[in-house]
DNA sequence: CTTGTATATTAGCGACGCTAACTTAAGTTA
DNA sequence: TAACTTAAGTTAGCGTCGCTAATATACAAG
């Protein structure tokens, strides 16, 4: 007994005290049960288990639940806002292949973590009203929201940049959102959401009717 | 003691056995807690409680949790079609006001029933593959693709309507999604719902680009 | 080496989902 | 009406979970 604990400590054990980073490894190993079994449904208590810690081990470093699942949304929030720069990086200036890319960006980074992706925009008071959390949501809303203001702005036509940059969010945001629930699926449509993004962004981008 | 059941239970008794329709009665109770608490936060001891029958009663009507999840989910579908069909038939046969008001009455009953519709919508598994959610959720949508359809197909252009239906239908999904999420008061936009709906609307019925 | 503090443990409370065994009431039949 | 069947409810209890209190232990500093 003493000697798997002492193993098992050794194992984890990378710096400072018992087990080296309980923090940040709880938040990782959290995220990974979310998007196992979803929000709803993943325990503390299994995440201490694979880690080797007791139950009560976790709330030395988080006040409760949401505080954890507040450190894991803004984590995703952190990860999708580096995938949209460095796509959108990969176009040119001015572009409107730069929108384009931070919009496939979107829609895949919710396919690859569906689970989290919900904990970042579902409605958890806790987790949306965390500072920390907001703060990180605002620069990921930024990316998106400043690329599409600095192309309308810098086009003759006079309308308001905002307006299309809620439009083409709220177009992205629920391809993303139906696809992941495999809403698509269930109404029977397959669909090609790169296409279907493009599409889309075209008509809002294009002349108004 | 006996006095006291004995009152509750005549309060509560309808026709039929001890309690009249524990049935029906959950999923009403269960679907009031829902929407106080979240899909994650509800209990069904809470609604036992509140129905003064024992913590073990449910499980006399359904198979568990999810089971219970499932008829209001079935429930909410039901009435959401309800409701789109009533606001389709105040508009003349043809006219794209059908369509509007499709897409207005869907993003109301969002902010209307915000959880409910996250349940609806939602991938929990065991709800999305019941049989009976998965018939009523094909009718809802038919009302908007069938609608769309009819009104594309005797259009002049050619273009195929399920993929402006697809279009239409994520963008209000979108829309609601984002506005029940509050999603757009934390990106500090304030959005005229209908508006946005009506100004992509009319990008996405009109000529493509 | 002692002291202080951060980190972890054990033990336990209350709530929950669900089951097993039992009781009661409603409907059926003789 | 009396006996039987079955649907609908009860009580008691198991295992899990979130979280707390009290306690132990390892590291850091004086």
């Amino acid at each position: 007994m003493v000697d798997m604990m002492a193993a098992l400590g050794r194992m984890k054990r990378k710096a400072g005290y018992h087990h080296g980073d309980l923090e940040e490894a709880l938040v990782q190993t959290v995220q990974a049960l979310i998007e196992r079994d979803g929000v709803g449904d993943f325990s503390i208590a299994e995440a201490c288990k694979s880690l080797g810690v007791s139950t009560a081990a976790p709330y030395k470093h988080f006040a409760d639940k949401q505080d954890i699942l507040s450190h894991v949304a803004k984590s995703g929030f952190e990860d999708m806002t580096r995938q949209m720069e460095a796509a959108r990086d990969q176009h040119p200036l001015g572009s409107t292949g730069r929108i384009g890319a931070i919009g496939k960006t979107y829609v895949d980074f919710a396919l690859a973590n569906p689970e989290t992706f919900k904990l970042m925009f579902g409605s958890t008071p806790d987790v949306k009203g965390n500072d920390a959390v907001k703060s990180v949501g605002h620069a990921c809303f930024d990316v998106l929201i400043s690329e599409v203001a600095s192309f309308i702005g810098s086009t003759n036509e006079a309308a308001d940049s905002l307006q299309v940059s809620v439009m083409l969010w709220t177009f992205v945001h629920g391809a993303a959102s139906l696809a992941i629930d495999k809403d698509y699926e269930v109404a029977r449509m397959d669909v090609d959401l790169h296409a279907l993004i493009e599409a889309a962004g075209s008509r809002m981008l294009g002349h108004r009717g």
